[in-house]
DNA sequence: GTCTATAGCTTGATAGAC
DNA sequence: GTCTATCAAGCTATAGAC
């Protein structure tokens, strides 16, 4: 075990921090602080505050979006030259993020807490989200449309629309699902949401943008 | 057109403001200065920031909780003994939101926005939204349950957790959608997302929960 | 790279005149 | 109810010693 860079224990305390009180509700003095570190570094080495957030979401955002992307060719180069059943392309796009979430331990949770968040901020969901994820998005939606080829194209994006708030939600994790089921769920139970949100996804596309052309039929 | 009192002024302006920049972001200074009103009247109304905040989230909450309590109220009447169906509880669940974000206005936008970021945040996703929607909530599920009796409980759960992340989302009307469309959807066009998010989500909770009890079979 | 010191500003909240 | 004035605290950011 090595030791971690100033520069490591400011990006790990910011993480920490903006997932649990958000961009605005965390100082630089607050992250130095939790990093046990003097103030001043945090400007010493990103600049301003702005610029330890986007270094927050750059950093796993990456690995992220390789994960994913590899899921997502893995499928297509399987069935190639026929377009990828449903499920798989809904596993693919969520798979790597709710593994993560599960196993990844309390940074990576704190990482998607703040991915939550950002979702669903004026400020913020409408940039950051589209700066980071959505060069990925589109390669999805590509997928979605080979496999369900009479989809209407505003159908698709809100089916997807409706994909990406729930797949938020459960990462903000907000403890409110294990209040109003009185403790038969947990917030972090991703695995058991995984199971759930793939058949359940799949089922709103299917009804709204099927029907599904499977491997069998060649055109 | 009668005049606004001080206290109003401050609710509306403190709305629109939380709705864009979060609790955290917004000084009672930013509200007083939005309303057009000294800083010190906002603590001498409200007593303190976050009692502002509180306010806001009650206004409308208690109107929007009447008119969805009004909505079930009546579906389940007028199927009444048997349950009643599935589109027509989601229905009523979604429906006086997407509305009133439909054609009530900016500050009806800007409440819905405030929602939006308040479910998805760790600091009140879990205490702020269960107080105010979670009797309203059970009793949704209570009906859910009447019309799908043979559903899991924790799959039913997961079931309105993804409601809830596919509507909140909707609410905060972060543009992302419209970006990610090329201007073909809008994120405002709560309408649209209306007639698209009851029968996606009817049948996410079909492949899960079904078979739905319809009005035909008595017991 | 790290630290001290500090400039200049904004914050939440209140006391007291009107 | 409204306003001015103000406090103590916290803030971002930087300059400069080490």
């Amino acid at each position: 075990m090595t030791e971690k860079s100033t520069k490591d224990k400011i990006l790990d305390a910011a993480e920490a921090q903006f997932a649990r009180h958000g961009f605005d509700g965390v100082s630089a003095r607050d992250i130095a602080r939790s990093a046990s570190v003097d103030p001043a570094l945090v400007n010493y080495h990103f600049g301003n505050k702005r610029a330890v957030f986007d270094a927050v979401m750059l950093r796993r955002a990456e690995v992220l979006n390789n994960e994913r992307q590899q899921a997502l060719d893995f499928v297509l180069r399987r069935h190639h030259p026929n377009p990828a059943p449903l499920d798989e392309i809904i596993d693919a796009f969520t798979h790597a993020l709710l593994n993560r979430a599960q196993t990844g331990g309390q940074e990576w949770r704190d990482y998607f807490a703040l991915l939550g968040q950002i979702n669903n901020t004026p400020e913020f969901g409408g940039s950051i989200m589209t700066q980071f994820f959505d060069p990925l998005v589109h390669r999805f939606l590509d997928a979605l449309r080979a496999t369900l080829p009479e989809a209407d194209e505003a159908d698709l994006m809100w089916c997807y629309h409706f994909l990406s708030g729930a797949l938020t939600l459960t990462f903000a994790a907000t403890g409110r699902i294990d209040s109003l089921s009185n403790g038969l769920c947990k917030s972090t139970d991703f695995d058991e949401v995984h199971k759930r949100l793939v058949p359940f996804i799949c089922a709103g596309f299917r009804s709204m943008c099927g029907p599904e052309v499977g491997p069998i039929q060649e055109s």
